[in-house]
RNA sequence: CGCGGGGUAGAGCAGUCUGGUAGCUCAUCGGGCUCAUAACCCGAAGGUCGUAUGGUUCAAAUCCUGCCCCCGCAACCA
């Protein structure tokens, strides 16, 4: 019986394109999937979409189509982008499915019968034109941060989940499980920065939107999107449903491999609902970093995305897949360069492992007509090509126990380099010109096992090459790794053939002309695009006299000024208001010292409500003029006592 | 003193846990070879390992301390 092995990609999530950032996550599972498959695992590799949700309900909105219309062509998209990439996926989950959606109802009803949902209510400040509850923290000035216009204090009938209960629970398991979440670091920040400062009841319904999984037992509620989108990794399997042969087989996960954005999530809120639910723990969490393009977050807004389909087309899907598995080192964030991937693409594939194909099919052409010969005795420089061909596997498949792909890569090419190595110190053509054949034979079958043991191992990183290299060679390509526990695998007799270059070799100068051009054409497209969103803002609302005249403006001389302790923003400065003393809290830090703003005047909003900031009280607001870069404060234009109006 | 990561050759990184000749890939330069896709193979140059020319030690990239810079996360922006 075969150990099984369940490994998730996220569900994803996009508004519009899917860039090479998305296809990082779901590249690196693939191989393992299929290292994994070819190693006498059971495999069973899970990836899909998470199609519900306030945003999503928007965005349909916003295009004018209905939120299923919106979230089907996302499906064809990313579909279409995984078979392009060859991801060997055994079920691609949607959150929209009638069985994902009926087995989160029925989640919901074994939490609420358990205790561990409970109904309360939820209070917040509301924005009726759209729908959002905010809290105080999230308001600009007081007014709707997506509107700009008022919001009322409001209650919200709304349904918790019990977070609170499992936060012992969370860290005990943590520390009897210190390789839940790797890397480790993140373990620190989610400790730190979540649970320690105490974990508050989780808010699991909305009522604002119902593009969502309606609740059994109040269908003006309808699940929490995290909610949801987490139990996909159960639901896939057949939890709760009359089909539970997967479940009982594949669950607890072997790993949840994630974007670092969504670590919290799965380390937290996922292990404590399963823990309501009295289910296994999955084995491992990993938060890999992101893919930055030159050190830049990918967005859309910047036009900075890159384009998988387009690179595909261009140099090959098996170019995109060798250079995300072999240059980004995992767990940190890697960079994204088209000179990057151009050069790994033409020194790696083109020059080393294409161009020892190409040579030694060659060779065997020309030597021998094209058959493979059968060996004679190996010297002590084969035996010591049959000895790291034959300790490859091994190191191979404990860097994929450590998750690292490019550490497996480099591994696997040092047969390739090895072998290039050992065509100039036998020297082929000399053996041929002396007329050795017996030699020329035996390095000819050493060097056909090379890549008959490489190509094998390549299989789950780049399988469209190295099923053609397994043509060139003659062999049938395997499917699993018993055939490179020993060397000699080739039978006497096996046809090469030379055929096309498996790779041709890239103008890196010239491909990097064409990228930039690219780049730059989506760069202005996004900068024309994010224009008349620009314009559109400056239509303020008027206002009348008696409106403005609420506002209590006046000077105010700056007495003391020190730094807020924990905050990087704020300065807390004591004012002189005419015979008036204020204290009032400012996010000017980063832009004066406060050394400078003592002695300065300055306009403060006199009849602000006082509040509360990083706990100071705050009694007004000093007036500022602010760009992106900047923020400069305003004063009088002469020396003017404090105190007075300002209007 | 919120938490964490990082600063090593022109670029990208390993080495730091468990001190002992500073390493890999790409780029550069020189040589070799001609089976191969101007490729392959060999060699060379290039680093006071952020800083205090700080402490411990026979010995520090590695351990300890102070400082500077970059980057995440959190918080915060009246």
């Amino acid at each position: 019986m075969k150990k099984p092995y369940y490994i998730t990609t996220p569900i994803y999530y996009s508004s519009g394109k899917f860039h090479i950032g998305h296809c990082y996550t779901t590249i690196i599972c693939d191989a393992i999937a299929r290292f994994k498959r070819m190693d006498g695992y059971d495999v069973f590799y899970l990836t899909g979409t998470d199609e519900h949700g306030q945003k999503v309900q928007q965005k349909a909105e916003a295009k004018g189509v209905t939120p299923k219309k919106f979230v089907d062509e996302l499906y064809d998209q990313i579909i279409e982008l995984w078979k392009l990439l060859d991801i060997s996926y055994d079920k691609f989950i949607r959150t929209t499915d009638d069985y994902h959606e009926a087995t989160v109802q029925k989640v919901y009803e074994k939490l609420l019968a358990n205790g561990d949902i409970y109904k309360s209510s939820y209070e917040g400040w509301y924005c009726t034109p759209c729908e959002s509850f905010f809290t105080e923290s999230q308001l600009h000035d007081g007014k709707c941060p997506d509107c700009g216009r008022e919001v009322k204090l409001a209650k919200e009938e709304s349904y918790f989940f019990r977070l609170s209960k499992y936060q012992d629970k969370l860290i005990k398991f943590y520390e009897e499980n210190p390789d839940f979440i790797s890397p480790k670091a993140r373990m620190n920040e989610m400790i730190n920065n979540f649970i320690k400062p105490g974990l508050k009841d989780l808010c699991v319904s909305r009522t604002t939107f119902d593009w969502g999984v309606k609740l059994p037992f109040d269908p003006k509620h309808v699940a929490y999107v995290w909610v949801d989108a987490l139990t996909n990794y159960i639901t896939a399997l057949g939890y709760l449903q009359e089909d539970h042969a997967n479940f009982d087989k594949f669950w607890p996960a072997d790993l949840h491999m994630v974007g670092k954005e969504i670590v919290r999530f799965h380390t937290i809120i996922w292990p404590a609902l399963l823990m309501a639910l009295d289910l296994p723990l999955p084995k491992k969490v990993y938060g890999h970093g992101w893919l930055l393009f030159d050190n830049d977050k990918m967005s859309k807004s910047k036009g900075n995305i890159v384009d998988p389909f387009f690179l595909a087309e261009r140099y090959g899907v098996d170019a995109i897949r060798y250079f995300l598995l072999r240059e980004i080192p995992f767990g940190s964030d890697g960079n994204y360069t088209n000179e990057a991937l151009l050069t790994r693409t033409n020194t790696d594939l083109v020059n080393d492992l294409g161009n020892l194909v190409s040579r030694t099919t060659a060779m065997v052409t020309q030597y021998f007509g094209g058959t493979i010969p059968a060996h004679n005795e190996f010297t002590e420089l084969d035996k010591e090509i049959v000895a790291l061909c034959e300790g490859t596997l091994a190191k191979v498949r404990e860097d994929i126990e450590n998750l690292s792909a490019p550490d497996a890569l480099a591994n696997i090419f040092k047969i390739v380099q090895r072998a290039n190595k050992y065509i100039d110190e036998t020297m082929p053509w000399a053996l041929n010109k002396n007329g050795d054949k017996e030699r020329l034979a035996t390095v000819m079958y050493v060097l056909c096992e090379c890549i008959r043991f490489a190509s094998t191992m390549l299989l789950p990183f780049i399988p469209k090459t190295a099923k053609t290299i397994f043509g060139k060679i003659g062999v049938e390509v395997p499917s699993n790794f018993d055939g490179i526990t020993a060397f000699g695998g080739i039978a006497e007799g096996t046809v090469v053939t030379k055929g096309e270059n498996l790779f041709n070799r890239i103008d890196i100068a010239k491909e990097l002309k064409i990228l930039e051009e690219l780049h730059a054409k989506q760069v202005a497209e996004a900068q024309a695009k994010n224009a008349p969103k620009q314009e559109e803002k400056p239509q303020d609302e008027l206002i009348d006299i008696t409106d403005f005249a609420k506002i209590k403006l006046c000077t105010a001389k700056v007495l003391s000024c020190e730094k807020v302790a924990k905050s990087d923003k704020l300065l807390c400065f004591q004012l002189q208001v005419g015979d008036e003393v204020r204290q009032v809290v400012s996010g000017i830090a980063q832009h004066y010292t406060p050394e400078y703003m003592v002695g300065k005047t300055v306009v403060l909003v006199k009849n602000l409500k006082p509040a509360k900031i990083r706990g100071v009280e705050s009694n007004g607001m000093i007036l500022c003029a602010a760009d992106d870069k900047s923020v400069i404060f305003v004063t009088p234009e002469k020396d003017m006592d404090s105190g007075k109006e300002v209007r």
